[in-house]
DNA sequence: ACGATACCAGACAGACCTGTCTACTCTTCT
DNA sequence: AGAAGAGTAGACAGGTCTGTCTGGTATCGT
């Protein structure tokens, strides 16, 4: 059910995308569907945790190598993953553009996300020995941002040669 | 007309703002609407198209200066529009959001205004004598994707100064 | 066996959506 | 003066939206 939520929702966006079409395509009935969820938007609020539960997983997942070797492996994973077909931008960037007012749960729960976002990307500038993390974790939000901006709009090819480039102008060699 | 539906569209959203609410609060009549635009996507379209142009002639205002200060006091500029109160992030990635179709015509307007802004970043880096100016170019079009959504989703002090530690590694000092 | 629980299908309410249409008013040009 | 064009207000059709509610069914633990 959220699983085909999230298909949807990702796919052609929150707003399109109506409670009836979900449970039709999930199988399941609307009083169901009204058991779990209150409402539509804590499906919605669902939908954002449990992608950001996914990407928190999948960056921990990435052990091996030093912390510069991991932060390499995140972007490169972001980039395979951009070039996919399914590929339609960032959920939380996508979904936080339908939802204006910014003390919205969706809003706080994309919030949170970022923030866990931005200090995986300080803790590993951290380990790394780096003297700058807190800003550079800043400008990788930058750069993590346009990667998914830009595979979702733009040339894949293009971007990720574009990300390569930044990081090595961030980083250094 | 377009002006009304230009600050709805962009401060609400494109499919939460209705018809019925543009007239209104234009103070025009529905038949009167739809004898200038065929169609809303077509009112979508024609917003996409005037912030294009607005977009474009802002740019083409920075005249003084090299063209590194022009790049830099462009992105200066977003910087200062960024922190404004009534940014809510770029209006053409936020419409893209919500447009998954790259077929549409409201999407391939987005599509030229990025190529545009792709080949006035070159352009520039090209006149400053920069020794890869297209790859740069795609990359700074990461760092303005980055700064338009961070300074919608983010703290704008720390998107600011991330831009500019970008900017200094990306150009150079 | 039996009550509780959870499910399904679908009708329904009330609101909102886009887009069309009618009827009337005002301006402007000839 | 009179026709044409463009505006206004608003009803209307046909559809979709969220959310509630009614029946009927199946699967449990006891």
């Amino acid at each position: 059910m959220l699983e085909t939520a999230t298909r949807l929702f990702y796919g052609e966006g929150v707003h399109t995308v109506g409670i009836d079409r979900i449970i039709a395509e999930a199988g399941v009935a609307k009083a169901t569907f009204y058991n779990h969820f209150p409402s539509k938007d804590d499906l919605v609020r669902a939908y954002i945790v449990e992608q950001s539960t996914l990407q928190r997983g999948l960056a921990e997942s990435v052990r091996e190598g030093s912390p510069r070797q991991r932060l390499e492996a995140i972007f490169a994973f972001m980039c395979d993953f951009g070039a996919g077909l399914t590929f339609r931008g960032c959920p939380f960037v996508n979904t936080a553009a339908e939802y204006p007012d910014p003390s919205h749960p969706v809003r706080k729960a994309i919030e949170a996300h970022r923030r866990w976002n931005r200090d995986l990307y300080r803790d590993l500038l951290t380990a790394a020995g780096h003297p700058d993390p807190a800003r550079t974790a800043d400008v990788l939000m930058l750069i993590r941002d346009g990667l998914v901006v830009g595979f979702d709009l733009d040339d894949p090819a293009t971007v990720k040669a574009a990300v390569e480039e930044a990081l090595l102008r961030v980083l250094g060699p």
